[in-house]
DNA sequence: GCAAGGTC
C-alpha cells in the first residue's frame, strides 16, 4: 500500500520521515516545488506493509478571495463586500506544490495528514484534502496526532490514526471570511473617504497610500493611542515626602517614609515639623531574609520579541527574521512557539553538553554538569504549550559563523544563555530591612547582600542590585543625619514600549505568537505610528485622528473587544456547541449594520482628519468650502474675504476663504441657532467695512438676562457676543474632544503644537496658552495646566521643560517647570529659580537652633524616647544650593512667631 | 490598492 503523507513545513517532513524510517532506507527526490522534498521509506503500519511518501506544504495551501468582478476597488459599494460571492483557491505561487500533491495523491491508497495540531493545522489539512481528493477520488483520509516530534509520539500517533476534525476546520473558515469581508469594506472605505478629501503628508506616494482596517491592526493602534492620550490627560500632582539618611563609619543608610508620600503639603510639613523637633530616630525592627532571583521560563516566541527588543532594541519583526535564519540554518529549535515548558522527555543534558566549548560561555556549561557544583535544576514551566513545539533552544553548538551578522550573533547568544538560565539555580539574596522611628514616624531602610549569583553568572542581561547597610540592633538611638521635606510631581506612564505592546496583544488575544510582529509593523508600515530609539510608539496624526473619528462615533472598533468576542465564538465552533454558517451570519449582520452606521456617521472621521489635516481641493462636495455671505475682508492674508458659514454639526462660523493657506476664523457662540449677514456696517472696527451680523439664540442655551435676538459684530467690539462664547462654547472641534470617558480630560492635549493657529479655539492671533478659552477652563476645573514654552533645561537630563502652574491648595497660581522627558522627575518652581532655594528635591528643612525658636521652651515633653530638652545636634540643613539656612519660620504662613501646626492660617 | 493566518 502506497500511503502519501503531508505535513504542514519541509522541516516536519523530513523530522518525521528521519523518525519513522530510523534512517533506514530513506530517500529523498525533488517535488515541483523547490522547497517540498518527497522522502520515501517502508513502514508497517498496524501488520500492514506501507511505502511511505512524505511531504509537505508550506502553511496555508489556498486563500480566500472574492470573485473577479468585486476585486477592483470601485467595481461595488463596499457594504457589497458582506456578502459578495468568494471563493476559495490555490494562488499562483502554491501551484507547483498542488501538482506535486495531486501527482503523488493518484498513486496512493492512504492519505495520512500530518498538520500542527492546532486549528490553522487542521484547516490546512482540509486543504490538502481537497486537492488530493480531486486527484484521486478513492483515497482513504487519516490523520496523525502527535505533540511533539519525538520518537515514541510519533510511532504511537502512526499506529493510531484518527479522522480530521471539521470542527477545528471550520472555525477558521470562519475567521478568514469575517477578517477578508470586515478588512475590505473598512479599509475600502476610509481610504476612498480620505484620500481625497485631505492633503495627508506620509513619506509614501499620494497614490500608493492605503488606510487599512484589519480586527487585529486596529486594536493594536488603539493601544497606542490610548496610552498617548493617557499621558496627554495626566495632570500633574505634587507630592510631599520626608526623607531620612543617616551616615556612620560603616557606611550610609537612606530612610524612606512609610507613608510613601502625602499630597497635601501643610500635612506634610506639619510632620516634619514634628520629626525636626523630636529627630531622634529609635530603631524599632531589624528583618533579614534569605531571597530568591528565579531564573526566566524557557524561550516561546512572544518572549524572544520582548527580550529582544529589551536587550538589544531589535524589532520583533527583525527579531523573528533573524530567528528563522537561525533555524533554517539547524542553529536554534523551531522559532515560533506558544511552548514555555520542557517536556519531561528532553534530553535537556545533552543540549548543555554541546555547549561545553564555548570562549564565554563553556565554562559555566561545564559547571551546570558537574554535579558537584549543585547548579542544575530542572526548569520551571511557565504553563503555556501548543502541544507542536518545544521551548526555543540551542540545537547546535557554534562560536559564531563567518557568515553571521552581529544580530545573529546577539540572538544566538540570547537563546543559548536563555536555555543555560532556565536548567540553573535561582541566585540567592540576604535581605536586611531596619525600621525607625522618629516622632511616631516609620522609616525603612533596605540593604542587600548576594551570597549566589548562580543564573545571574551566565545570563548578563538581567541583574540584581546589592546595597550595603550599617548594622543595626532594635532599640538603638541616633540623630540622623539628614533629614528632608522634598517635593516631587507625578509623572505620566510613559509612551508604550514594543515590549509592552506584544504584552498588551499576548494578553488580550490580538494575533498569534507568529502574526503579533506582523501587525506591529503594519502600524509603522501604514504610517499610523512611529518608534523612536527607546523602542516606543507615538501615534502619528493619521493614526489618532482614525482611532478619533471611530471613538467619536461611539464605536469601538479599534479596542480588543470585536476580536475577543470573535475568538469567542471561533471557539464555539471547534467545540461544536454553534455552527459555522450561524456564526458567520450572526457576526456578519452586526458587522454590516455598523459599516452602514459609520458611513452615515463618516463626518465624525471627516472631523477627526480636519484636526491635523488640511483639507485638499480635490474634495468638491464638502459644505465648508461652500462660499457664505461676506462679513469683512479677512485682517490676517488681506487677500481674500471672510464669510459666514454653517458648520455641519449646525455651529456657525467666520471663515476666510482663503482656506486653507489662510486659517483665520472666528468661532461663534454654539448658542447660535440663526445667523445672517446684514448690510449695517460697524461704527467702530477697522479696516471696514465690517458687516453686522442679525443673530438669533437659543433661547435655553443663554442665560436669562440676555436677549435671543441680536445684531452683532465679529470685528471685536462686541461685548454681548464675546460674553456669550466665553459662556456657551463655540463649535470648535478642539472644545467637542475635551469629554467622554476616553477622550482626554485636560487641556493639555490643547497645547498640541501641530497647526499655526490656537488649538484650544482654532483663532489665529493668539496661541493657546493666553487663549481666553483656556483661561475659562482652567477657573472651571481647577486643574493644573499647561502655561507656557519650554524656556529652561532640566538640569538632569537637558530635555527642555515646560512651564506649568498649580493649582493646589497651598500653590495654587504658583509656577513650576517639570521636565518633558518621560524618564526623568526634574521638577522646580518658578519663584525658587530667581531667590536661589529651588530644584527638585528641594531641601526645605531648617536648623533648629535653640534660641531662634521661640516657642521651644514652652512646649511640654511629648513622651517618646530620644528627647532631653537640649538640643545638641549634628544635623545640617542646607538649602538645594547648598546655603545653610538658619531662622525659623512657619511653613504655611511665613510667620516667624509660630509653627505650622498650630498655624491660624492652617488649611486656608 | 484591502484582512489574518500559515510558511520558505
Amino acid at each position: 500500500m502506497n500511503v502519501l503523507n503531508v505535513a504542514e513545513k519541509p522541516s516536519v517532513a523530513k523530522s518525521v520521515s528521519a523518525i519513522l524510517s530510523r534512517n533506514q532506507g530513506l530517500r529523498v527526490r525533488e517535488g515541483r516545488s523547490r522547497y517540498n522534498k518527497i522522502f520515501e521509506f517502508n513502514y508497517t503500519i498496524r501488520g500492514q506493509p506501507c511505502h511511505m511518501l512524505f511531504t509537505s506544504v508550506t502553511g496555508h495551501l489556498m486563500e480566500l478571495e472574492f470573485q473577479d468582478r468585486y476585486r477592483k476597488w470601485h467595481s461595488c459599494d463596499p457594504a457589497d463586500l458582506y456578502h459578495a460571492p468568494i471563493n476559495k483557491s490555490v494562488p499562483e505561487d502554491k501551484k507547483d506544490i498542488k501538482r506535486t500533491l495531486e501527482e503523488e495523491a493518484r498513486r496512493c491508497q492512504w492519505l495520512v495528514l500530518w498538520l500542527d495540531c492546532d486549528r490553522e493545522g487542521e484547516n490546512i489539512a482540509f486543504e490538502v484534502v481537497d486537492v488530493c481528493t480531486a486527484a484521486n477520488p478513492h483515497l482513504t483520509i487519516k490523520r496523525a496526532r502527535f505533540s511533539a516530534l519525538i520518537d515514541r509520539e510519533l510511532h504511537q500517533a502512526v499506529q493510531n490514526l484518527v479522522d480530521p476534525n471539521k470542527w477545528f476546520a471550520d472555525a477558521v473558515d470562519c475567521r478568514q471570511e469575517i477578517d477578508l469581508r470586515i478588512g475590505a469594506s473598512f479599509t475600502r472605505f476610509q481610504t476612498m473617504l480620505m484620500k481625497d478629501a485631505f492633503i495627508i503628508d506620509t513619506a509614501t506616494d499620494d497614490r500608493n497610500l492605503v488606510l487599512s482596517y484589519g480586527p487585529c491592526q486596529f486594536p493594536t493602534l488603539g493601544f497606542v493611542v490610548e496610552r498617548y492620550w493617557e499621558i496627554q490627560a495626566h495632570e500633574p500632582e505634587e507630592f510631599w515626602s520626608i526623607n531620612c539618611s543617616h551616615r556612620s563609619d560603616e557606611g550610609t543608610a537612606n530612610f524612606n517614609w512609610m507613608r510613601g508620600h502625602l499630597f497635601d503639603y501643610t500635612c506634610a510639613v506639619i510632620i516634619y515639623e514634628m520629626c525636626i523637633e523630636e529627630p531622634t530616630a529609635t530603631v524599632t525592627n531589624v528583618r533579614q531574609q534569605e531571597k530568591l532571583k528565579y531564573p526566566p521560563h524557557p524561550l516561546n516566541t512572544i518572549e524572544l520579541e520582548k527580550r529582544a527588543s529589551r536587550y538589544f532594541r531589535m524589532s520583533s519583526e527583525h527579531t523573528m527574521k533573524v530567528a528563522e535564519e537561525l533555524y533554517q540554518a539547524g542553529f536554534i529549535s523551531y522559532p515560533r512557539t506558544e511552548t514555555d515548558s520542557f517536556s519531561s522527555r528532553t534530553d535537556l543534558h545533552t543540549i548543555v553538553r554541546e555547549q561545553q566549548g564555548h570562549p564565554e560561555w563553556g565554562v559555566y556549561a561545564q559547571r551546570l554538569l558537574d554535579p558537584e557544583a549543585g547548579l542544575w535544576r530542572h526548569p520551571r514551566g511557565g504553563g503555556h504549550d501548543d502541544n507542536a513545539h518545544p521551548p526555543i533552544h540551542p540545537t547546535k553548538f557554534s562560536p559564531g559563523e563567518s557568515g553571521w551578522s552581529q544580530d545573529h550573533r546577539k540572538l544566538y547568544e540570547l537563546v543559548v544563555r536563555h536555555f543555560l538560565a532556565c536548567v540553573s539555580k535561582p541566585a540567592v539574596g540576604a535581605e536586611t530591612t531596619v525600621e525607625i522611628d522618629i516622632a511616631g514616624e516609620l522609616f525603612s531602610a533596605c540593604g542587600r547582600v548576594i551570597l549566589e549569583k548562580n543564573y545571574l553568572d551566565v545570563y548578563q542581561f538581567e541583574s540584581w542590585g546589592g546595597s550595603m547597610i550599617p548594622t543595626y540592633t532594635v532599640g538603638q538611638q541616633f540623630i540622623p543625619t539628614s533629614l528632608t521635606l522634598d517635593s516631587g510631581v507625578t509623572r505620566p506612564p510613559p509612551l508604550l514600549s514594543e515590549a509592552d505592546l506584544l504584552s498588551c496583544m499576548d494578553k488580550e488575544g490580538i494575533g498569534t505568537d507568529a502574526t503579533m510582529h506582523d501587525h506591529i509593523k503594519k502600524l509603522l508600515d501604514r504610517f499610523y505610528a512611529t518608534k523612536d530609539a527607546s523602542t516606543r510608539f507615538t501615534p502619528t496624526n493619521l493614526g489618532e485622528a482614525l482611532v478619533m473619528g471611530y471613538d467619536d462615533m461611539g464605536y469601538k472598533l479599534w479596542k480588543p473587544y470585536l476580536r475577543a468576542g470573535m475568538e469567542r465564538d471561533m471557539k464555539s465552533i471547534s467545540e461544536g456547541t454553534k455552527s459555522k454558517v450561524e456564526v458567520l451570519a450572526n457576526i456578519l449582520q452586526q458587522m454590516k449594520a455598523c459599516f452602514l452606521d459609520a458611513r452615515l456617521n463618516k463626518v465624525k472621521l471627516l472631523e477627526a482628519m480636519a484636526i491635523f489635516f488640511e483639507r485638499s481641493n480635490r474634495s468638491g462636495s464638502d459644505e465648508l468650502h461652500a462660499t457664505g455671505e461676506v462679513v469683512r475682508r479677512c485682517g490676517l492674508c488681506q487677500e481674500s474675504d471672510m464669510v459666514l458659514r454653517k458648520n455641519r454639526d449646525g455651529h456657525f462660523m467666520v471663515g476666510c476663504l482663503g482656506f486653507p493657506q489662510c486659517r483665520n476664523a472666528v468661532w461663534l457662540p454654539g448658542s447660535v441657532s440663526e445667523a445672517v449677514v446684514t448690510t449695517n456696517i460697524c461704527n467702530f472696527c477697522t479696516p471696514g467695512p465690517v458687516y453686522l451680523i442679525q443673530f438669533k439664540f437659543r433661547q435655553l442655551e443663554i442665560p436669562p438676562n440676555y436677549s435671543a435676538n441680536h445684531l452683532g459684530c465679529i470685528g471685536g467690539c462686541d461685548q454681548i457676543l464675546t460674553e456669550l462664547t466665553e459662556i456657551c462654547g463655540t463649535g470648535s472641534r478642539m472644545q467637542a474632544r475635551n469629554r467622554g470617558p476616553t477622550a482626554p480630560t485636560s487641556n493639555v492635549h490643547n497645547t498640541n503644537p501641530r497647526q499655526g493657529v490656537c488649538m484650544n479655539c482654532q483663532e489665529t492671533g493668539h496661541s493657546s496658552h493666553d487663549c481666553p478659552l483656556h483661561s475659562r477652563n482652567v477657573r472651571h476645573h481647577g486643574t493644573s495646566q499647561h502655561s507656557g514654552e519650554a524656556s529652561v533645561s532640566c538640569s538632569s537630563c537637558g530635555t527642555p521643560c515646560l512651564l506649568r502652574t498649580a493649582n493646589t491648595a497651598n500653590n495654587r497660581g504658583r509656577k513650576f517647570y517639570s521636565c518633558q522627558s518621560q524618564e526623568c522627575n526634574f521638577f522646580v518652581w518658578e519663584d525658587s529659580l530667581s531667590n536661589g532655594t529651588g530644584g527638585r528635591n528641594v531641601t526645605r528643612s531648617n536648623s533648629i537652633p535653640a534660641a531662634s525658636n521661640p516657642r521651644r521652651g514652652g512646649r511640654a515633653p511629648r513622651g517618646r524616647g530620644g528627647r532631653n530638652g537640649s538640643r545638641t545636634t549634628n544635623m545640617t540643613f542646607v538649602s538645594a544650593t547648598g546655603e545653610p539656612i538658619s531662622g525659623r519660620r512657619c511653613f504655611v504662613c511665613g510667620d516667624p512667631s509660630h509653627f505650622a501646626n498650630v498655624c491660624p492660617n492652617r488649611g486656608v
